[in-house]
DNA sequence: GAGCACTGC
């Protein structure tokens, strides 16, 4: 037979091919005297083998010893890998047996044995299928390669080579699939475990040549490309590191800020910023490129202030979260050895870390956005730099487009718009033609791959992927992005499941979920570091996109979904749909194993998915919500013409059409479109216009303390309460308490904030009755804020707790547009759009079902649920908003009076 | 009797 032996040189590989030939000797001896032993226990008869039997002991020190012998073979480590292989399954098969088999008696071709000879002679029986079933293989292909690892050039692949003989062992424990060697090959290579001396360390280089007891659904990838890392010397940054260590603190950073990639061009872009002024364009505006951890938001402001840009005004520089614009600012603060809050500061919702003293003030986008409303022209400051713009937040396509307004009339002020490089050219063209300013990043490379084929199941997919990795890649944490709790803690589970029992074979994998719901102790979890010899596989939504960094992250595993809110501007029904990420996004995904050194992607779709399936970007926020809001904070802010508004991408022009009409129910603007009184008030409150009508009305009702607690729980979300898997039962009962009386959602709210209040806004309290802490303390926040913002609009904070009515109609006189109407079979109409809608089941009034109700939202799941709902009298429709209904809109309610109850469902 | 991407003001 003719042999093919490819890229092999050493010795001990050569020999390595004999020894199959040797080792099929040897199952020919074990077949003969497997066969041989079947006659002569024919022979006898079903004499009894109870002398022969092993103790379990005696078999493991049997097999410990035969693995300890042969691994001064040659080729030690198939046989011994086989031998565990094969014994592990026939476990499991055993017990499969056990349960159909009598009287501890073993079937083996029809003849019964004992457990230890039954698993003897099955064990040798399957050697023999495998070596028939290969020797068959390699007489078809007349060739017989020697087995290497699979991705190898021209190797064969193992699992492709087996995948009949192993077809039956489908859906048995992950155990017998993993590969142990190739983790050992990985450790050994890293110096980092001595688990590895358990098979014969002597020769590491065949581990990965042997056998592969690779997944069963084992995917293949398609290396695509690597992204490029950029030029930077990391080792001479490194050493100057060192060296600056040594001096002083300040000194220190100085020299660090010198090594940032940005600091060469320095003088470049001091002058680009200078120069650039169109006759077309009076504001300077220049789009910075930089990848991230060029330092462009630490080092432009500073720069910027160097050049003496502070002497006009403040430079703000813009952030899409808080935790970004209160880091940055610490970070800088630092470098230029001032206090935070003097000099450097910075400003995000509840938390003013500014003084007079502040020259670069860091930012949330929307709260830049906010101080537009004082300040129209921003007149306080000299220079606005948008960071992250291609993040393209609700908040900065507003900022961009006001900012593009003002600089009309503020020829002084520089606008910097950073950004990735993917938009650069647009955001160019949207600042007509604004110069773009390269800056490099300081990125490792990413090695891309995608799947030959489409996986059909993601979740499957990316479970097998991880374990794929944890066996057969360095060490290195992993990053799988996953769509949503749901799924995180489904994949969490079968994983456990499949890496249970596994015991040494495997180094250990720590599972970490994570996802903004997830309690924050348990959060804490992904960034305590990986033990030596373990790794760590994170289950992550969107939130480790872009919003946190976890260190240690060389691999990271991309099924390409994720979900994303819609909203129906028709319906006006909200919902999340799992939706295909774009492009940008999936470089983005990618870009996270790269952070500490090279790292690789594994995307789980193919590569023709990738450039022909995918969107280039992410259907920006301002195209997929609702306007209500951004509407009214522009108009607020004098601009009238908003569908001639000059947004970089247009939102959809029935969305503004619905929230103009909503904002003219709620009487914010007038017959021509303008801002009245009431709309100036609600525009004050950080709030949907609907929440902020609710609070200016709550002035009438005399009840503004009540409602705004209201406003602020239902502002928080629905992650108030807290619904584990292993207690629901004990969650509900808890909830419901605060239902008693059926006196709907909205009170019951109010509830649990007055409770929450009356033991001193307790951490025990929320844990007894299933409440969330983290949202709690967030409506707390939220309410202080709001009742600080009642006092600037001059209304009197008035509690008014026993009247449920008056509570009730300032509920009504902003979300009368949200009505609903019982029907016979239980569901409900909406009143003005007719549609049918349902109580969402987490309603107190599910059970319920009133003639008439006020809804929250609408959210589309598996039906169209309304979320926090509740009863109300018809006839204060007709009287709190005359305008929108009449009084045949609710007209039976009046001639057909109805007995308490009538409308429940039966 | 069901489902909770992520931010931000």
């Amino acid at each position: 037979m003719e042999r093919q032996v490819k890229r092999r040189t050493s010795p001990a590989e050569d020999t390595g091919s004999e020894v199959s030939e040797e080792e099929r000797l040897k199952d020919q001896r074990e077949k003969e005297e497997l066969e041989q032993h079947l006659k002569e226990r024919d022979a006898a008869g079903t004499r009894k083998l109870t002398e022969h039997k092993l103790t379990r002991r005696e078999e493991e020190e049997a097999i410990r010893r035969s693995t300890a012998q042969e691994n001064d073979d040659i080729q030690p480590l198939r046989k011994v890998s086989r031998q565990e292989y094969l014994k592990k399954r026939e476990e499991k098969k055993l017990e499969e047996l056990r349960d159909d088999i009598e009287d501890e008696q073993y079937l083996f071709e029809g003849v019964k044995l004992t457990e230890a000879e039954y698993r003897e002679l099955r064990y040798k029986k399957e050697i023999y299928e495998l070596v028939k079933k290969r020797a068959e293989e390699a007489d078809n292909v007349n060739e017989y390669r020697m087995p290497e690892a699979y991705d190898q050039e021209g190797g064969v692949n193992q699992e492709k080579r087996f995948s009949v003989a192993m077809q039956r062992y489908r859906d048995t424990n992950a155990e017998e699939k993993m590969n142990p060697f190739a983790e050992q090959e990985a450790l050994e290579e890293h110096q980092i475990g001595k688990a590895t001396l358990k098979y014969g360390s002597k020769n590491k280089k065949q581990a990965a040549d042997d056998y592969q007891f690779v997944f069963e659904d084992q995917i293949d990838f398609i290396k695509a490309s690597v992204t490029d890392g950029d030029n930077f010397d990391y080792e001479e940054m490194e050493d100057s590191l060192e060296k600056s260590r040594a001096k002083s603190a300040l000194e220190a950073l100085k020299e660090e800020r010198k090594k940032l990639p940005i600091y060469p061009y320095r003088e470049e872009l001091l002058q680009a910023i200078r120069d650039h002024q169109a006759w077309f364009f009076p504001a300077s505006v220049l789009v910075i490129v930089g990848e991230t951890g060029s330092g462009k938001t630490t080092q432009i402001p500073q720069y910027l202030h160097e050049a003496g840009y502070t002497k006009r005004g403040m430079i703000a520089c813009t952030q899409p979260r808080r935790v970004a614009a209160m880091s940055v600012a610490a970070r800088v603060s630092q470098e230029m050895g001032v206090k935070l809050g003097h000099e450097v500061g910075y400003s995000i919702r509840f938390e003013d870390c500014t003084s007079e003293k502040t020259i670069l003030k860091y930012m949330t986008d929307g709260m830049l956005l906010r101080e537009f409303l004082g300040e129209p022209d921003l007149a306080s400051y000299s220079v606005v730099m948008v960071d992250e713009a291609h993040e393209r937040t609700l908040s900065t396509d507003i900022l961009f487009a006001l900012v593009k307004d003002i600089a009309r009339f503020r020829p002084d002020l520089k606008l910097l718009i950073s950004s990735a490089t993917l938009d650069a050219e647009k955001f160019s063209d949207y600042f007509d033609s604004a110069p773009i300013f390269k800056i490099p990043g300081r990125r490792y490379p990413v090695e891309i791959n995608f799947t030959k084929a489409p996986e059909a199941d993601y979740l499957d997919a990316a479970i097998v992927t991880s374990l794929q990795i944890h066996v057969t890649q360095p060490p290195g944490d992993v990053l799988v992005f996953l769509t949503g709790q749901e799924e995180i803690e489904t994949a969490e589970e079968i994983l456990k499941h499949r890496t249970r029992g596994l015991g040494t074979k495997i180094a250990e994998l720590i599972i970490c979920p994570i996802y903004a719901n997830l309690p924050t102790e348990l959060q804490a979890k992904i960034f305590e570091p990986t033990p030596e010899g373990a790794r760590k596989v994170v289950l992550a939504t969107n939130i480790a996109e872009t919003s946190l960094t976890i260190d240690g992250i060389k691999y990271v595993i991309d099924p390409g979904f994720c979900k994303m809110k819609s909203y129906n501007p028709r319906t006006g029904m909200e919902s999340l749909l799992v939706t295909p990420i774009s492009k940008a996004s999936a470089m983005q995904r990618a870009g996270r194993s790269g952070r500490t050194g090279p790292g690789k992607c594994f995307r789980l779709y193919t590569a023709y998915n990738f450039h022909n399936d995918l969107d280039d970007n992410t259907v920006p926020e301002i195209q997929r919500t609702n306007l209500a809001n951004v509407v009214l904070t522009l108009k607020s802010l004098g601009i009238h013409d908003l569908v001639h508004f000059n947004f970089m991408d247009n939102p959809p022009a029935e969305a503004l059409l619905q929230a103009l009409e909503l904002l003219f129910a709620l009487s914010a603007l007038n017959t021509s479109g303008e801002l009245t009184k009431v709309g100036r008030r609600m525009a004050e409150f950080p709030v949907d216009p609907m929440l902020s009508k609710m609070i200016v009305a709550s002035e009438k009702y005399k009840c503004s303390d009540e409602i705004i607690s209201i406003a602020a729980m239902l502002s928080v979300g629905n992650s108030i309460f807290y619904r584990p898997k292993d207690k629901q039962v004990h969650a509900d009962n808890a909830r419901m308490n605060f239902h008693t009386g059926n006196v709907g959602d909205h009170i019951a709210l109010l509830k649990v904030y007055t409770s929450w209040k009356e033991t001193n806004y307790s951490t025990q309290w929320c844990y007894e009755n299933y409440i969330q802490v983290r949202s709690m303390k967030r409506a707390r926040d939220v309410r202080d804020q709001l009742a600080g913002l009642l006092e600037r609009v001059e209304i009197e904070l008035t509690s008014n707790p026993g009247d449920l009515d008056a509570i009730k109609k300032s509920i009504t006189s902003g979300f009368f547009p949200h009505f609903a109407r019982l029907q016979k079979n239980g569901s409900y109409q909406t009143v003005k759009h007719p549609q049918t809608v349902n109580i969402h089941p987490s309603s107190g009034l599910a059970q319920v079902l009133p003639r008439w109700v006020v809804y929250h939202e609408l959210v589309l799941t598996t039906k169209e649920y309304m979320r926090q709902v509740t009863e109300l009298k018809p006839e204060w429709l007709v009287e709190i908003a005359p305008h929108y209904y009449q009084l045949k809109d609710v007209e039976d309610a009046g001639s057909k009076k109805m007995p308490r109850g009538e409308g429940r469902a039966q």
